[in-house]
DNA sequence: GTCTATAAAAAGATAGAC
DNA sequence: GTCTATCTTTTTATAGAC
């Protein structure tokens, strides 16, 4: 099998356990595969699968997200679909953030600045609806920043409280709650 | 040395590192104490480590939090103070949280109930000063989530950007969005 | 591309001296 | 209460056959 095969299992892994609790051990059992084949595939290691999976993130959120958000459409429809995409990214709030988690112990040393990237970039593309709403670059920022301070927020909650609700609530209120008038 | 001293050194590895990043290694070089010390205190090894830790934090909430919110004055500068207690224990934005990186890993298997009494006893304490407030109990509830999720939120992306002013704003203006009509 | 076998390193844990 | 020394287990990584 080709390696972008056992991406996605990889990524579910990475985002549950995060970099420094999802063993080989862990990643051999749930991709089936032996510890050498692992090698074969990614020959730097957790380091090199963890690249991997944030490649193929990387290309998710530009298709899904970024692409989605500065398409054709009003801005409360795209809006609305970017949170059923990421409704479904998290699993309705079920499945912990990949990038959240990756700011955490090894693997902030190792990923720090593509996450930033990420999270940069997404924020972006919301205020860049804002100020096309007709918002001022400053709020429409601090929007866009508030919108992923509620979405990470909410995933973290909702697993904390065992309550998937909230995430649902949160992000399905986002749309309005950016667009509202100041 | 007595147990209780090496508590904060540990709590500061922890939330840095997560339970599976935080290794015996790190917390010796930490404390400066040999393994066989740290297994003098902790008997129960690492998990006893993080049972201390918790024990430690259940306490600080409580002085620091509850009782804070459920005290004398006004609802506004009762949130007020507990905003400043938060800044302090977070560094202002600049330290990660203790129970959201247990939620992660190995971590979670081990502490969910203890995380989740706690951030539920936080919601219900600030949903409190709200029904107090004149809120009817399904907003007031609503809204102690919304605040939890704000801080949550807030200090994942402070830490994503290297930006802490986000984290200092969220707070800043979390008294007057608690108390905001409907 | 996957395996078995093996090795090297690190992590977790304990015994016993001081 | 802390140490040195030791031990076990787990994790990471590689060699070489198929």
């Amino acid at each position: 099998m080709p390696k972008e095969d056992y991406v996605p299992v990889l990524f579910s892994l990475f985002r549950q356990y995060g970099y420094d609790g999802a063993t080989l051990s862990k990643i051999s059992a749930a991709t089936g595969l032996g510890k050498a084949s692992l090698y074969h595939h990614f020959p730097g290691g957790k380091e090199d699968m963890v690249a991997s999976v944030l490649d193929h993130s990387d290309c998710w959120f530009q298709e899904n997200v970024l692409q989605l958000l500065a398409s054709e459409g009003s801005p409360q429809t795209r809006l609305q679909k970017m949170c059923d995409r990421i409704h479904d990214l998290y699993a309705g709030g079920a499945q912990p953030c990949l990038t959240a988690i990756l700011e955490t112990g090894t693997g902030r040393a190792l990923f720090h600045d593509r996450v930033k990237a990420l999270v940069t970039d997404w924020i972006r593309a919301i205020a860049n609806i804002l100020v096309e709403s007709g918002f001022d670059e400053s709020l429409a920022l601090k929007r866009g920043q508030a919108a992923l301070i509620s979405i990470q927020g909410a995933l973290i909650v909702s697993q904390a409280l065992d309550d998937e609700s909230l995430f649902l609530r949160t992000i399905q209120q986002l749309p309005q709650v950016l667009l509202q008038a100041d």
